[in-house]
DNA sequence: TATCCACAGGAAATCAGGGTGT
DNA sequence: ACACCCTGATTTCCTGTGGATA
């Protein structure tokens, strides 16, 4: 890269794009290497393709398939394999024609969302608007449409991450509402098939849509290396110019993905990330160097692409963390330090208000969650309960991804009050002979 | 052994902001 | 203009709790 004096820095951006068309191809199509890609051969899969093959084939002679659900980690292929068994199945000379309608609930979370995204997926024309609109006109208007629009056909509809419903209390309401469109249509059936990463979150489920959703499952059992590398090698075949690779890559990606859990996703992210650092490199081959840089990288971008998309009372939560720990690393940090420091530091940044403990809480919970703090509960005796809490991604990381918010980065060096009190020192030192 | 701290976290209510149909 | 709807963020109210200390 050209790097000259600060004021005399010059990109030949010309010079650039014409050494970068000349110089070494790593990619042929990389677009092989995304999640969303359904390759001719879906590897290591065939039981559950034939046991969703099983379940859907009666759509082709016009009958309602049964509700299921598949279960599986993520990237072990669920929502893949449903596309690809879609796609054959759309494929077959039949009649009957079939519509599938994919939600991902991580999006689209509500029942008035839900019903409104399959009335617009299935409509030409009229569109129901965002919000407004009661939802049992909603319901009824999506009844009309099923009838006339879809008519004798079958219309799957896929909730994909269907945990997520649940989670948020809203999940028996829809699902009942969903489960029972079947039995309110005159010419269309509707199938639910339900996507989950966890087991458990059944138990919350009402019995009724239990027995009507949860009767057959299909589960996706975890990729073991060598699958992974199965499949990296079959997609790698169509990502990359050939010999770009080096012999010991794709096993690399795969090693380094079995160990999270078999995410295969995971593999693909990898092996495209190393040939895009390649690519940046003009090297003119894909090494195992690129790879390990790439699982550095991957992980690093990923933590700040979360931290600089989360809402700004959670990216402050986080700042008053950071600036705990970096003005006084040994400062057992506690529940009670945050909503200090929260209150204190939002009145450096205009139109921030104030939050109760109860919603500091929540974002705590949710920085857990996401894995960049850990906050674990600990009963302090006589100085009650309360959380401890820590970074869990380093703290450099955090100042970088902090640092690209406009509003946040002002504050970086500002040095909490709490942290010069001698009452809270006093008692800090107590903390850190009890834990 | 009872007490009591500093919260945890569930449930319901409230509010503002987007919208609707009449 | 008005009554009403849905959502997401937040507050209010509340009950529960582990263990050092008196």
């Amino acid at each position: 890269m050209l790097r000259n004096n600060e004021n005399n820095y010059q990109f030949n951006i010309d010079k650039f794009y014409k050494n970068f068309i000349q110089g070494p191809r790593i990619f042929n199509n990389r677009d092989a290497l995304e999640a969303k890609f359904i390759p001719e051969k879906l590897l290591h899969r065939g039981p559950q393709i034939k046991d969703i093959a099983e379940k859907t084939a009666c759509a082709l002679l016009g009958n309602a398939p049964p509700n299921f659900l598949c279960y599986g980690m993520t990237g072990t292929g669920k929502t893949s394999t449903i596309r690809y068994v879609s796609q054959k199945l759309a494929q077959q000379n039949s009649e009957i024609k079939t519509w599938w309608i994919y939600i991902n609930c991580n999006i689209i979370s509500t029942p008035y969302r839900i019903l409104a995204h399959i009335y617009n997926t299935i409509s030409r024309r009229e569109k129901i608007p965002h919000t407004g609109l009661p939802k049992d006109v909603i319901f009824k208007k999506l009844l009309g449409l099923l009838d006339t629009r879809v008519g004798n056909s079958i219309c799957f509809l896929v909730l994909d991450e269907i945990d997520i419903l649940i989670e948020k209390k809203v999940g028996n309401e829809i699902l009942y509402d969903l489960t029972r469109l079947n039995e309110n249509l005159d010419t269309c059936k509707t199938s639910l098939i339900g996507i989950s990463n966890l087991l458990k979150f059944r138990e919350n489920l009402d019995p009724r849509i239990l027995s009507s959703l949860g009767r057959e499952q299909i589960v996706f059992p975890s990729y073991h290396a060598g699958e992974l590398r199965d499949i990296l090698i079959g997609r790698a075949k169509i990502a990359f110019q050939d010999t770009v690779l080096k012999e010991d890559v794709i096993p690399l990606c795969a090693a380094f993905a079995a160990k999270e859990y078999g995410d295969a996703r995971k593999a693909l992210q990898l092996l495209r990330k190393a040939g895009e650092l390649a690519e940046r490199a003009q090297n003119k081959n894909v090494t195992t160097k690129h790879v390990k840089k790439a699982q550095l990288d991957l992980e690093n971008d990923l933590n700040i692409d979360y931290i600089k998309g989360m809402p700004l009372q959670a990216q402050l939560i986080l700042t008053t963390i950071y600036l705990i720990s970096k003005f006084s690393p040994e400062h057992v940090i506690i529940s009670g330090d945050i909503y200090e420091v929260h209150s204190e530091i939002r009145v450096l940044i205009p139109g921030v208000r104030e939050l109760t403990k109860r919603r500091i809480s929540d974002y705590i919970n949710g920085l857990a969650k996401a894995g960049i703090i850990s906050a674990v509960i600990k009963s302090m005796g006589h100085y009650g309960r309360t959380k401890i809490i820590k970074l869990d991604i380093g703290r450099d990381l955090v100042e970088k991804a902090l640092s690209k918010i406009e509003k946040i980065n002002s504050i970086l060096n500002y040095k909490p009050f709490l942290l010069q009190r001698d009452k809270v020192k006093l008692k800090n030192n107590i903390f850190k002979k009890l834990i």
